[in-house]
DNA sequence: TTTGCATGCTTGACATTCTAAGCATTTTAG
DNA sequence: CTAAAATGCTTAGAATGTCAAGCATGCAAA
């Protein structure tokens, strides 16, 4: 069962967290993985919750967060992903050019080709 | 080195993504290596550069991410796990993804010769 | 040519995630 | 009370991620 630690400063663990939601939520184990279409098993929650699962798959994380209607973010975070920051977004495109094809609406065939393509016009030294 | 399927389909794999990524930049494996750490070890990420590894851990694409100046967010969709969405909302399944020609630092000539190419690719349909 | 090295790739071993099946205890129904 | 269901848990094993070591090819300098 979930650990009391109301205004607690010691830290939960994934598990910690994840059980105190699901309890106060006033799920079973089972409850979870049928709501979640077994993409949560039963027997795997409860490894996740007793922290022997050190990093479950984030889409997994993902469909516990939408189930428990809590964090996904907070829920990588506390498995241990870097979560990607919204700040920092498009840090990429800061190298001045113009980004040719965003206004293309490339396909992601039409993607692939033209990777493709340039990678055989810069092969031809 | 784009992947045919049956029907006729191609898209640009996580693995073709990041090789023409890092071919880009001018890194060897080894320097990709270096570079991080060993964050990505050089025969992890040949594997990964030809699709042996479906989903490489989401901090591994994180120091790619950083090292190419690529976003961690897109790799991550790449790579097939639900992303974060904080205010992106309401885009369906339109091709989502940045723009992949906005990583490649065309040149003049070779924006050219694919602007051209997809005048063709589209010209056909 | 030969030597040496850089590069990409493969392999074998190990670690971890994740699933399928079932066990132990408690709770509920009859 | 007994039987069945519910609940949490364990475990074996398959699947997958990851690394250390080494192989094969290409290429450039001597």
């Amino acid at each position: 069962m979930a650990k009391r630690s109301v205004g607690g400063e010691i830290k939960l663990t994934l598990g910690q967290y994840l059980a105190s939601i699901r309890d106060d939520r006033g799920f079973s184990q089972r409850d979870v993985e049928k709501a979640t279409n077994k993409v949560v098993s039963n027997a795997y929650l409860s490894q996740i919750e007793n922290n022997q699962i050190k990093r479950p798959n984030p889409n997994i994380l993902n469909s516990l967060a939408e189930l428990y209607n809590i964090s996904y973010e907070d829920l990588m975070e506390r498995a241990g992903y870097v979560v990607p920051t919204r700040s920092r977004r498009g840090d990429e495109q800061r190298h001045g050019r113009i980004a040719t094809f965003a206004e293309h609406n490339l396909t992601p065939e039409e993607e692939a080709k033209l990777v493709e393509y340039l990678g055989f016009l810069r092969s031809k030294k």
